[in-house]
DNA sequence: TCAAAAGTGTTAACCATACACCCATGC
DNA sequence: GCATGGGTGTATGGTTAACACTTTTGA
């Protein structure tokens, strides 16, 4: 059924930058495309918005139908708009980036049968359309982000020891960071619930686990704290 | 002509908050719709994208057209895309927020007859649309922003005192700062130029005139420095 | 008993903050 | 000469950064 209107209208779509962190390196979520343009190359997930949802909603519905990804942190990024950006006819995209334990979130096969995969976020394939640049936008935007909000936590399980964790901002921040001055630094921001358990299956000393407590977060963000790593 | 599509689109817009600094407070550029919906009700400066321009072309061109005001510091804040931000029909529009200096860009009369005006940032008449959420999001944007990139000088004349410059960064953070920390820590950043000059016909001693130095900013930028009020 | 990672304090350098007086100028 | 804002330095406390060894555990 057509759809006319009085003035041409840009085609609207949202892409989405899906990190992941499989406790060695930053992952990124992409799909191999099936359709032209691009046929067979690997891009980001995402698709057309729906006159009647929101944008939000349509970037958790195209990361759901195209890898199975659902129930994960998402922000708006920024909205790309080059005149050329998609060979087909203008086509403007606002790209969300999202954080999920790439663990508790495997990469169901996609519904419409594309393959969906994790690629190292700084080595990926060469992408379609923009979405190289808008992957470098996304890191950028991450890197900045992890300094002054808890988001990595996003990243990891539930319980993870101290350890993890800052292998976590070492791959973020792409910088090592020095241990003592790292526990010292989060423990003495009382947002880590220590728990009564260390990891198993180790082959040395066991670490203690921890949890991200949120309640605490919240408070204190209410009071005007600031994370800064 | 009409414009078919496959599919409905939401409508694209752009649309604009303009910030300003009139030596004493932070003020906003709003303009009064003479149509229909809100027509009387004072609004961001903004409009439909079209299908051949970028977004931020569309949000320079709305500015002129609308305002008369050209040629300025320009970024992209967020996209609102709520259902039912516009009542008539599915509208998204691409948010940005603008640095000018008040005197130097007078607002012109708007060449479609609508009012134009400033309004101090933080007590502006109920705006059309969800235009006060965006320029609370601005306003946020903008304080973030100013902690750690110079932006501000986009709203000082060229040549400013050190006061000036201290009164525009405690109107815009909302709290006051102390004038010899200031002095010492903008100083040793070494981006301000100062000038053989001294302000005119001030009925005390006459501050020295500085300018901020784009240059260096630029190459300290490059070596990974940050501004940091 | 060895390998591997966990866990733990101190010091020195730097940075942020608080604070008050004299100076230059125009009226 | 007085009112107005311009311009300047120091001392203190807190924060960050650098740094190495002992402990625990499983193999």
């Amino acid at each position: 059924m057509p759809y006319t209107y009085q003035y041409p209208r840009p085609a609207l779509t949202v892409d989405c930058v899906v990190f992941g962190y499989d406790e060695e390196e930053l992952k990124v979520l992409l799909i191999q495309r099936d359709l032209e343009p691009f046929a067979g190359k690997w891009a980001l997930p995402g698709g057309f918005v729906q006159v009647e949802e929101t944008l939000d909603d349509a970037a958790r519905r195209e990361l759901r139908e195209e890898t199975g990804v659902t129930d994960l942190y998402l922000e708006q990024l920024y909205t790309f708009g080059a005149l050329q950006r998609d060979p087909r006819e203008r086509v403007v995209s606002v790209a969300y980036y999202a954080l999920v334990n790439l663990f508790e979130h495997p990469v169901a096969a996609a519904t419409d049968a594309r393959n969906a995969a994790w690629f190292p976020a700084d080595d990926t394939p060469p992408l379609a359309f923009d979405h190289e640049e808008i992957l470098a936008a996304a890191l950028k935007r991450l890197q900045g982000k992890v300094r002054y909000q808890p988001v990595g936590f996003e990243l990891l399980p539930a319980k993870f020891t101290l350890t993890q964790l800052q292998r976590l901002y070492e791959a973020i921040l792409e910088t090592p960071l020095d241990k003592r001055n790292f526990r010292k630094k989060l423990l003495g921001m009382d947002l880590l619930l220590a728990l009564d358990e260390v990891e198993q299956d180790v082959a040395h000393r066991a670490a203690r686990l921890y949890r991200f407590d949120e309640e605490k977060y919240r408070a204190l963000t209410e009071k005007g704290f600031n994370f800064e790593l």
